[in-house]
DNA sequence: AATCAAAATGCAAGCCTTTACATTCAACAG
DNA sequence: CTGTTGAATGTAAAGGCTTGCATTTTGATT
């Protein structure tokens, strides 16, 4: 009962068929090669037996996968899963399988998860954020796998990328705040030592301030782990502390989110009384109550644009090219000017 | 420049080394056959050359693969995220991997997936619902390929799953808001022909009616994408038709805070005016505003349990085992008794 | 009918690892 | 010192596929 029926395999379906296994294969892999009747029967043949074939064996012999890696740092958020989604879309279109791994925000499993990756043979690899252990590229640069920085761009960096200016897009998020009045600020990050996105957006506020003639005192930062959970509670935090902040920055749109419903649970209006802003536009954005200012982030295009470079990158070789994609502000309900009675 | 030096195989181990390629395998396998000091010095050879075993080699040389394969019908979707984050970090508690496709919700894509996912060694795989092509089980079992079913329980099957009985739970939900005095009820559904739970949880609703003495006519369904805009527009179409719903049920949770987003752009009370509740209790459904009456599932525990019972399928060989798992109403905001004054 | 190029097909090596079986080694009892 | 045993190591086959090269077939041309 344990074993089963072995799967056929390619010499089955030669002898099946009546043809050598080379040309079953060629059948398979450039059918343009066989004549149209050897084709057919090689095809019946494949269907009868219900032939898959082995794809181990496969990439062994042709130093090949058809398949391209991501790891991303969790599934658990919607900001990875729709550029994602749209990157296997692209993928797929394109006969690309692909394979995704999560790090759980942790370098060392996220180092793990690429070897692993590469041994299944993946023929480029997509990554989130720049910073990683120079290790890791050496490897990749190695086994010339193409890798692609997605989620980020950022012209300092040698490293080709596909994503948006972590830092300059909020900036721009940063001067809107203090055009409005705000002057007592605070932002909910992710753990900034770790994520070079999260330190890119505190860096382009900070820039804002000092534009703005004040200083990084003026900026509350908590760190916490993503989540709706999570930025409740810092949200609450920081409106508990001794100088209430006038604004709240969150890290993304699901922070963001979390922040807002505490504000409603605290019985503080937004933006009459504080106003949040979030990062990323994902769909929860528009209907969030209210409506969520933020910073829009084309993660679809991203994504597609991504598994066109790679793609292009494993067939002919060449490196890929950085893009910068545009981000913009969405200026909804959330951000409002400076309450006109300050609590403290 | 194209190719570079290729990456070391065992063979390359086994000669800096001064040992065999079977000692230099079984050191990676089964430590414990190897005297301490070949082992280290193996294990220094691998470190030097950078080595990582060929994943395809090993498996064609085992018939084994480590891996575990999940279908999933779209990652851009918190229920299946949360769920297959939990799958995953208890597989890579037990040595195991984990690849995920998904397949937008076809049933062609799925099985291409499936047999993706097999030609490459998956050592058992996690499907949701019960639905499919019966030869894609046939084939699974030819192959002896242990497969749990998850997001669903359903007794009447004889196929091992692990999951809710999504009908019950939504009967369960269709009572509490005919006990509150609902008679014009509507849902928006996927699609009920190819989603099976889908398609129980409506038979579930029309189970209660039946029982409070009315009939399917008077439930009004909309079967649409999940999606917060989906969600949204489908809300819309109810509440223009002749005649409003004075409760929607919604298919899950995504659906639903779209529809809430659209009552409040369409002025509509919740649940002044109109009642809605959803399905799955994710995060979103406490922060929405108002909150969701929902039902819960447990997620997590759901992903751990199915982890768990395949990596023993797949170690012992033996039969998984089913199991149902509890789920319950979270009665809150988004549900109240009939409003007083008909619109029409 | 003969010639030849192009198309179709076949042969067999090679990809990298695991593992059954064979061999060697070390240690110890007699 | 011999014989025995169990541990450590080595040998070589197998696993399924692709592909360079050799061979055969096809079909057009003369």
């Amino acid at each position: 009962m344990k074993d089963s029926r072995p799967s056929p395999t390619l010499h089955d379906v030669a002898k099946q068929s009546g043809f050598s296994t080379a040309t079953v294969s060629r059948c398979l892999n450039f059918p343009k090669q066989v004549s149209e009747k050897t084709r057919e029967k090689v095809m019946a043949a494949i269907e009868e037996l219900g032939y898959t074939p082995n794809f181990g064996a496969r990439a062994m012999a042709s130093q090949r996968t058809n398949t391209i890696g991501a790891i991303i740092p969790t599934m658990e958020n919607a900001i990875f899963a729709r550029g994602i989604q749209a990157f296997q879309e692209e993928l797929d279109a394109h006969g690309y399988t692909l394979l995704v791994a999560s790090s759980s925000y942790r370098p060392d499993l996220e180092e793990q998860q690429i070897r692993s990756l590469v041994a299944r043979g993946a023929d480029a690899l997509l990554l989130i954020g720049h910073e990683r252990d120079p290790a890791v590229y050496k490897l990749l640069e190695a086994q010339n796998i193409p890798a692609l920085v997605t989620w980020a761009f950022d012209r300092t960096q040698s490293r080709p990328s596909i994503g948006f200016d972590n830092r300059l897009a909020m900036r721009e998020m940063a001067r809107e705040v203090l055009r409005l009045g705000h002057r007592r600020l605070a932002l909910i990050s992710a753990d900034v030592s770790s994520n070079d996105r999260a330190a890119a957006r505190l860096e382009g506020i900070c820039e804002a301030l000092r534009e703005a003639g004040l200083n990084e005192g003026d900026l509350a930062v908590i760190e916490t782990q993503y989540g709706i959970e999570t930025g409740a509670i810092a949200f609450e935090t920081l409106m508990r502390a001794p100088a209430q902040p006038t604004v709240v920055f969150c890290g993304n749109d699901v922070l963001a989110v979390g922040a807002l419903g505490q504000a409603r649970e605290m019985g503080l209006g937004v933006p009459g009384d504080v106003s949040i802003v979030g990062f990323d536009d994902i769909e929860l954005a528009q209907v969030a109550y209210p409506k969520l200012t933020t910073v829009h982030v084309p993660h679809r295009e991203m994504g597609r644009h991504a598994a066109r470079a790679l793609i292009d990158a494993v067939q002919t070789g060449r490196q890929i090219e950085s893009r910068e994609l545009n981000v913009g502000l969405r200026l909804r309900d959330s951000l409002g000017p400076v309450p006109k009675i300050s609590s403290n």
